[in-house]
DNA sequence: TTTCGTGCAAAAGGTTTGCACTGAT
DNA sequence: ATCAGTGCAAACCTTTTGCACGAAA
């Protein structure tokens, strides 16, 4: 970490505001949050914050590569940092719910991909829909 | 394939009506299709068919087996006939171009899901986030 | 002082819902 | 003759955009 995301930031011209940094601190917070989550959490500090503000940042945010989103069914995306450990998603059709797995378990599908596809994989985004343990009992 | 589907409609009490022929038919003929391109199919032949009708009907489809859906990153969600052959998608995070893998390259995954969490994966929905060949180079 | 970033409000998708009428049964 | 299904319009929810003001540099 020779730099801090604040003088990346400046270094590319870009401000350093306190919106920005309630952003980046809500989702090292939550971990895993949607665009609505984390504007709330926001607000319990600065109550002026808006939606669009947040929608804003969250974009700046992943193009500096400081936080990731995923895509966990049909609501939603959920954003969390980009330095947190890697992990899959599973998410289940019929609650809903999504836990995390380690990427140990996709365990040569990045390979067959890159071979095969010349396709880089992601295994940060991973999401697997299945049924849950308890969905099917 | 004991009954056909329109028997199986029947059977629960559902009505049988051009439009959820229609759209069936669309699914069939576009294979992966939002909402939204399937509605524009099925006026190809109705004009009059409306988009909500199309929600409706994929709906009930879904919950009878006959069609599923995949969210392929941002966008509005994608339409596939049930027994279409399973396949996996690999969504490009840079041009958003998704393409079909064989769900073999997944192999083990499944598999290890199961008896790691007791999660029964459904490979046709498996999403793959990464970068593609053309993006790469 | 110069822009960039923000709040606000409105627009823009995509999806859902209430309602009266139509049509499958 | 029923009442499920449909078209239509409006509501809803999430996300994006235009604009004038305020604040970081």
């Amino acid at each position: 970490m020779a730099e801090t995301w604040q003088e990346e930031l400046r270094a590319k011209g870009y401000r350093v505001t306190p919106q920005r940094q309630l952003v980046l601190e809500a989702v090292t917070n939550l971990e895993h949050a949607t665009p609505e989550e984390i504007c709330t959490e926001v607000q319990r500090t600065a109550r002026g914050v808006n939606i669009s503000t947040v929608y804003r940042t969250l974009e700046l945010l992943e193009e500096l590569g400081l936080v990731k989103h995923a895509h966990l069914g049909h609501g939603p995306p959920n954003y969390h940092l980009a330095e947190d450990a890697e992990h899959i998603h599973l998410v289940c059709r019929e609650c809903g719910r999504a836990e995390d797995a380690d990427p140990a378990v996709a365990e040569g599908l990045a390979e067959r991909l890159r071979e095969g596809f010349g396709f880089e994989t992601d295994v940060h985004h991973l999401t697997v829909y299945g049924r849950c343990r308890e969905c099917r009992s």
